[in-house]
DNA sequence: GCTTCGCATGGAA
DNA sequence: GTTCCATGCGAAG
């Protein structure tokens, strides 16, 4: 059963933020005894409104180092700090410690569940009435049970009899298992606003018309719960509907979710200023389950802490307020989670400090590392419920997003980098584009196990450049001392970071603009009107793409090609062109890939057969339209599939023709002063053939493009040749069979492409 | 000579 | 004046 009274008792304890006094007498004797048998030599629990005397749970004894570790990442967050601290193997705790913890810390809904209160009223005392035992122990213990905790027998103590008596397993019809904790799905997930002042979570019958002054009793509207029941929509509630929307308000500005009590306790710098991004993000290895992210506080990194020692110095009443109480020097190892779900192992300790402790998680630097901080970013540090797991968020420093800035910390509000974790994520609130990116971050990365984490952090901290860059904000340059070669390593980390960092600055538009399509030729899907490209392979990272609307749509071909000046006009402005691919025909402007085949030719030509390059560009390219019957287009290397006609008198072939004559004038002229052997080209030269490759289609599709009737094709497909004659004055005289089977048929490289039709273009002079 | 560890120092809040 | 904490710094490995 319930004893309301002691509930209504404790409830005031239970809810100060974030490490209220728990002055209780029922551990006096514990903590004597545990003073005792403190070991710490230079510290005395300081004094202030925080004490730091704490009340260990059973979730703290020890067995082995596993249990451990089990045991005390379900750490209490919110734990009161009692006069006490429990020694190690106290197996229980006081059945109204936990009841009253439960009752506001833990958000609780259990299937069925419909209402979301919070138990507390102007005084502070929750008047929980009408408590039914079958969802009683829906109310969590703010000492935080773990969920193996809490379902564990074991834990619990058997000799605690009220203890026991409150356990009472609510089946998840889902799994089978005690759920009564966790979220259903279909009806409400609660999100604690803020470490201290909890959303809690109770079944319908569980509310009381009468109850406390500001519960917030929220009617199971079909659409909130559909809301609640998504793990983007997660809700967070204040003590008033007024202030369910104040929340709301604060989660998009990445203000602090704490009420006026935890701020109180911590400094505003540590306030957390998670987003809903972020916590999407942070939620996003909990797309399935029902946990909770509690937001408990963040900091800024400083040098120090982004440097190499590895250590990061935590704020001492957010480590005696959020993390699990250490009464050794050594402190314990903890488990953190980052978003992409990967473990991480850190040493929570602290050192005697002035009379005082200064806590330190160690051999966080793989784990900064992996996250790319440095010195202005913030780390951000939360919990999950029912699992206990503590969660270590991010925010780049370079993220800023202004309007999410706060005037107490210049870092802060844009979402979790994710592009520093690999992960694409697009201001996309959708749930669908959530459940891809949580599905995602599943199947990332789970490495879990101590051995795993050690292997990568000596990968983590072999293979990865140190981030010890100046930062921003309070960060301060590192220490120009000591050796000269660390300084230097220093600088080329930097520098090496520094460069990496610019070539990622890239918008979204300029990434667009690198991405060409695969060459695989796509699909055309109609949505909404709009047709968009299908492929099914990966686009190509290239040099940038410039759109050109095209007035008739079709691919491309001389009457599409652009002209020089044209091309002039668009290079130096920004491509904001691409937003649809419809009916736009793509030129690159470095040429179009077309001239590249045939720059390649030209070389070819000039040094002869079988003399490649160094680097050839592909005479594939895949900006072409579907249904482009250029040459490039439709010939592939082989040689096989279709061909040009020879009477074929697309901008290429056209092209072709003209750069082959010129080659071959110019070889000719070339070869009395240097018959011995093929030379490279000279600077000039290259200029010059760059110069004659781009502008020769392009000033031939100029043309084309201003008039294609110009085309000289006669009625059955013949070309007339004489303005090239005209113009080239060139010794071929015959037209050229572009479309000739290649020698060797394994001639498929873009080089031996090249080669191979500049062999073709020679040999072939008809 | 370098790194790590543990503590001390001093500026800032 | 007190406390916090970023970082300095010496000892040890």
């Amino acid at each position: 059963g319930v004893d309301c009274s002691k509930c209504a008792r404790n409830t005031r304890a239970a809810m100060a933020p974030p490490n209220p006094v728990w002055s209780s007498a029922m551990h006096t004797t514990q903590n004597v005894a545990d003073r005792k048998d403190n070991p710490v030599k230079s510290w005395r629990p300081p004094a202030g409104q925080i004490s730091s005397q704490w009340r260990q749970t059973n979730l703290w004894s020890v067995s082995s180092i596993q249990s451990d570790l089990q045991q005390r990442l379900a750490y209490e967050f919110d734990r009161p700090s009692g006069s006490e601290k429990l020694l190690p193997g106290r197996t229980f705790i006081h059945a109204q410690e936990r009841k009253f913890d439960d009752m506001h810390d833990r958000p609780t809904t259990p299937a069925g569940m419909n209402q979301i209160m919070r138990e507390r009223d102007a005084n502070g005392h929750g008047q929980p009435t009408n408590l039914d035992p079958a969802y009683s122990y829906a109310l969590y213990h703010r000492d935080g049970p773990h969920p193996n905790s809490l379902h564990d027998p074991s834990h619990h103590g058997g000799e605690n009899d009220s203890l026991s008596s409150r356990k009472v397993a609510i089946p998840d019809a889902s799994t089978g298992v005690d759920a009564g904790f966790k979220l259903d799905s279909h009806h409400t997930a609660i999100l604690r606003d803020d470490p201290s002042s909890l959303s809690v979570g109770l079944p319908s019958n569980f509310a009381s018309s009468n109850g406390p002054k500001d519960h917030i009793r929220i009617a199971p509207s079909q659409q909130q719960t559909q809301m609640a029941s998504s793990s983007l929509q997660k809700q967070f509630y204040s003590h008033s509907v007024s202030g369910y929307n104040e929340f709301q308000a604060q989660l998009r500005n990445g203000r602090p979710r704490m009420d006026a009590k935890a701020r109180s306790q911590l400094l505003p710098r540590y306030w957390p200023r998670i987003t809903d991004q972020e916590l999407q993000h942070l939620s996003g290895e909990y797309p399935t389950s029902n946990s909770v992210i509690t937001p408990l506080f963040e900091k800024m990194l400083s040098a120090s802490d982004a440097g190499r020692i590895g250590r990061l110095v935590l704020p001492k009443k957010c480590a005696e307020a959020y993390f699990p109480p250490i009464s050794q020097p050594e402190g314990l190892p903890l488990k953190v989670q980052d978003a992409s779900g990967k473990e991480w192992i850190f040493q929570f300790r602290f050192w005697p400090n002035n009379n005082s402790r200064m806590y330190v998680l160690e051999g966080v630097t793989p784990c900064i590392q992996s996250m790319q901080l440095q010195a202005g970013d913030t780390v951000t540090f939360s919990r999950t419920d029912p699992e206990g797991k503590l969660i270590m968020g991010f925010r780049k420093a370079t993220n800023l997003s202004s309007e999410q800035e706060e005037t107490t910390k210049p870092v802060n509000g844009a979402p979790i980098s994710s592009e520093a974790n690999g992960k694409v994520s697009a201001p996309d609130s959708s749930p669908n584009a959530v459940v891809s990116r949580q599905n995602k971050v599943n199947t990332e990365s789970k490495s879990s196990s101590p051995v795993e984490q050690a292997t990568a952090s000596k990968v983590d901290t072999g293979g990865l450049a140190q981030k010890e860059g100046p930062g921003t904000g309070q960060s301060s340059p590192g220490p120009v001392k000591r050796k000269a070669t660390s300084v230097s390593q220093k600088i080329k980390r930097l520098r090496m970071d520094n460069e990496e960092s610019m070539e990622l600055k890239i918008t979204w538009e300029e990434a667009q603009e690198l991405l060409r399509p695969p060459p695989k030729a796509p699909s055309i899907v109609v949505v909404d009107g709009h047709e968009f490209e299908e492929y099914e392979e990966p686009p190509i990272l290239g040099r940038k793409t410039y759109f050109v609307t095209d007035q008739s749509g079709s691919s491309c071909g001389p009457a599409q090609e652009i002209s020089m000046e044209e091309l002039a006009e668009l290079i130096p402005i920004k491509a904001g062109l691409g937003g649809t691919k419809k009916s736009k025909t793509r030129i690159e402007a470095d040429t179009i890939d077309a001239s590249d085949g045939l720059d390649t030719l030209a070389n070819l030509a000039i040094l002869g057969e079988g003399e490649a390059l160094p680097s050839q560009p592909t005479t594939r390219h895949p900006r072409h339209r579907p249904g482009c019957s250029c040459i490039v287009c439709i010939q592939p290397p082989s040689g096989k599939g279709p061909k040009h006609k020879q009477t074929c008198t697309c901008n290429v072939c056209m092209t072709v023709r003209r750069r082959f004559r010129t080659l071959m004038l110019r070889r000719e002229k070339r070869q009395p002063k240097d018959t011995d052997s093929p030379r490279k080209k000279e600077p000039g030269q290259a200029s010059e053939m760059l110069s004659q490759t781009v502008s020769g289609p392009l000033a031939a599709s100029a043309s084309a493009t201003s008039s294609p009737q110009k085309a000289n094709v006669n009625a059955d497909g013949t070309e007339d040749m004489a303005v090239d004659h005209k113009t080239t004055s060139s010794p071929v005289k015959n037209h050229i069979d572009l479309n000739i089977q290649p020698e060797r048929d394994d001639e498929q490289s873009p080089k031996s492409d090249a080669a191979g039709a500049a062999r073709l273009l020679r040999d072939n002079p008809t």
